[in-house]
DNA sequence: GCAAGGTC
């Protein structure tokens, strides 16, 4: 029989696929490391015996080169080209141990890490590790995109190869950071330190990611500096009138359709024509259904954008409950892009494990009946991950893992219901007579018919507005009808929920690491945080600001606080991977222009200093 | 004392 070794990115993913291959008839060995187990089962689809384990994520590690190691033993500029060493850090050593002694053992390596570059390029690592001890090994990939059975056995029956050119672009990536990171890191904290020796002591870092972060940051800030509020007028239109049924009036208000308009006089010259036949009349009545839809499946970014938002907690505090309830078995992975549900995806169990909830239990009993409807399907799909959803019911949980827990379910349950269904009423209404002097106004109600998804996802609300009794034709005279002044407000400091949009959608960070580059900008006191009311905003300091706006006049294209050269370089991975570039290319072309970056970088440092002491 | 990306 070929013995067939299987290694995953993961300890989860290394037992769940031992579940589903195995048939659930497999043994158990401890290694080195405590957190990986090696499980061996026969496999008799392909005549095989399995021995499956698994990594923790990437096995190696790069710095310099002993003679560039040290902070003051070269020009910061010299690591743009110096060599670079590639070791196992110590807390890897078990692994690799383990890897080593099971290799020797075996025919084939199959590779089962995260189908993305990142797991081409830790599979890369596996197998280096793994032909130390058996250059002869066979080196197969396994391709699956959920762990799911079917998929899992189609994985182990018809392997592929391991696709260098991803493995490459992130050992690019991986390359150029380094380089950037340290040669800037050396270059700030050298001349900050020497130019502030009482104000700065600590470490000023650079990274690709943690500065576009910041930039985000002080971008705001400025916006809500330079702010000048405008005046502006509109027209408002009210009808007071008896109630009906019980005793008491209704007020029902008409929104101007025209808006917001910046010239007095112009807005005044309307008010007077429609003020010279006041008399309003209904033109049309429009009632018809409305939903409110439920919302999309959870992935990551999402998981922190909205518990920032609704559980005022940071979101790298999310995230790490999140990796703790998952350690725990009541979650499923925290880190995922993923917000659409295979059709194969086993609803009912998950569902039933929250009945017992006093709080949504009986929710969750209905979507075991005909409450329940397939989520809705999102546009993402990272291929290795489901949604975030809740594995185990968790009754035990206080504070904010509780509240964490109870978000993630809510939502889980909220995607597998109907949307809320209402009933809208608009209506249309003329003022000023019929010629050129007539302006058009609206009033709208809204009746919820059907709660549904907003019974267990208490976050959102939907509120009914009572609806005004009219008919087409109906005619009457406004009760108030005036010309009133209203100011533009200015924009908002950012919250972190902001910063982790921003982020996504310029592309900076993954999924996993957004919320650590947040916690890297205040750590380093690039940026505060400042409370005001309940909600937490964030503040550029003084260093912030002036590192921001010195890079900033080196242009636009090339201002290391903007978002364009990490897309530079995440577009340059994708050619990479496509074969339309190669690894070198990748990097000589990315080091010179950075090198030119340098140059102007150091030149602005007069700039930075002048910021910095105001 | 430098990065970002995995993961514990």
């Amino acid at each position: 029989m070929v013995r067939v070794l299987c290694v995953a990115e993961k300890p989860s993913i290394s037992k769940a696929i031992t579940g589903i291959l195995s048939g659930g008839q497999f043994t158990t060995r401890n290694t080195g490391s405590n957190f990986i187990k090696n499980y061996d089962f026969d496999y008799p689809r392909t005549n095989a015996r399995f021995t499956v384990t698994c990594v923790a994520g990437h096995l190696t590690e790069r710095r310099f080169d002993d003679a560039h190691n040290k902070w003051h033993s070269c020009d910061p500029f010299a690591l743009f080209e110096a060599p670079i060493v590639t070791t196992i850090p110590n807390d890897k050593k078990a692994i690799e141990t383990n890897l080593r002694s099971e290799a020797r053992n075996a025919q084939t390596l199959m590779i089962w890490t995260d189908c993305d570059r990142e797991g081409e390029h830790i599979g890369m690592e596996i197998v280096q590790v793994c032909r130390r001890s058996n250059p002869q090994i066979v080196v197969k990939r396994a391709r699956f995109s959920a762990i799911i059975a079917a998929q899992i056995h189609n994985a182990a029956q018809n392997p592929v190869e391991l696709d260098r050119a991803q493995a490459d672009a992130v050992e690019a990536r991986t390359i150029l950071d380094l380089r950037l990171g340290a040669a800037f890191s050396r270059l700030q904290t050298f001349n900050l330190q020497a130019r502030f020796p009482q104000q700065i002591q600590e470490l000023v870092s650079y990274g690709p990611c943690q500065f576009p972060t910041l930039g985000f940051v002080v971008a705001r800030y400025e916006q809500v500096q330079a702010f000048v509020p405008e005046p502006f007028w509109y027209i408002y239109m009210s009808l007071t009138r008896p109630l009906s049924s019980d005793e008491g009036d209704e007020v029902v208000e008409f929104t101007w359709k025209r808006g917001n308009i910046f010239e007095h006089g112009v807005a005044f010259v309307i008010y007077e024509g429609v003020m010279r036949d006041p008399l309003a009349r209904v033109t049309k009545v429009t009632r018809k259904e409305t939903k409110k839809w439920c919302p999309l499946p959870l992935t990551t970014v999402e998981l922190q954008k909205s518990g920032n938002r609704l559980l005022r907690l940071a979101p790298k505090k999310i995230l790490d409950i999140a990796e703790k309830l998952y350690q725990e078995g009541f979650l499923s992975y925290p880190r995922t892009e993923t917000d659409q549900f295979d059709p194969q995806f086993d609803f009912q169990s998950l569902i039933a494990k929250q009945t017992a909830d006093p709080a949504w239990g009986a929710f969750a009993t209905r979507l075991q009946g005909d409450g329940f409807q397939a989520p809705r399907k999102g546009k993402n799909n990272d291929n290795a991950h489901p949604p975030i959803h809740p594995t185990a019911y968790a009754g035990q949980l206080v504070g904010d893992e509780k509240r964490v827990y109870e978000f993630i379910t809510r939502r889980f349950l909220a995607c597998c219901s109907k949307d809320a269904e209402g009933w809208m009423t608009i209506i249309d209404v003329v003022a000023g007579g019929e010629d050129l002097n007539s302006q058009c106004f609206v009033s709208l109600g809204l009746v919820v018919l059907e709660r549904n998804y907003l019974e267990v996802y208490t976050y959102d609300k939907w509120t009914g507005k009572t609806v005004p009794e009219f008919e087409e034709g109906d005619e009457f005279m406004p009760t108030v009808c005036e010309l009133k002044e209203g100011r533009t407000t200015s924009p908002s400091l950012l919250t972190e929920a902001d910063l982790v949009g921003l982020m996504d959608k310029n592309g900076i960070g993954t999924d996993a690491t957004i919320a650590q580059h947040i916690q890297t900008i205040i750590d380093r006191k690039y940026v505060m945080a400042r409370n005001e009311g309940a909600t937490k905003y964030l503040v550029p300091s003084t260093l912030g600001i002036g590192l921001v706006e010195g890079y900033n006049k080196i242009g636009f294209e090339r201002s290391l606080s903007k978002p364009q050269l990490r897309r530079e370089t995440e577009r340059m991975m994708v050619q990479v991977c496509q074969g339309q570039r190669t690894k070198g290319e990748m990097l000589a072309e990315s080091i010179e222009k950075y090198q030119d970056v340098y140059v102007r970088a150091r030149g602005q440092f007069n700039q930075i200093y002048e910021v910095c002491s105001s």
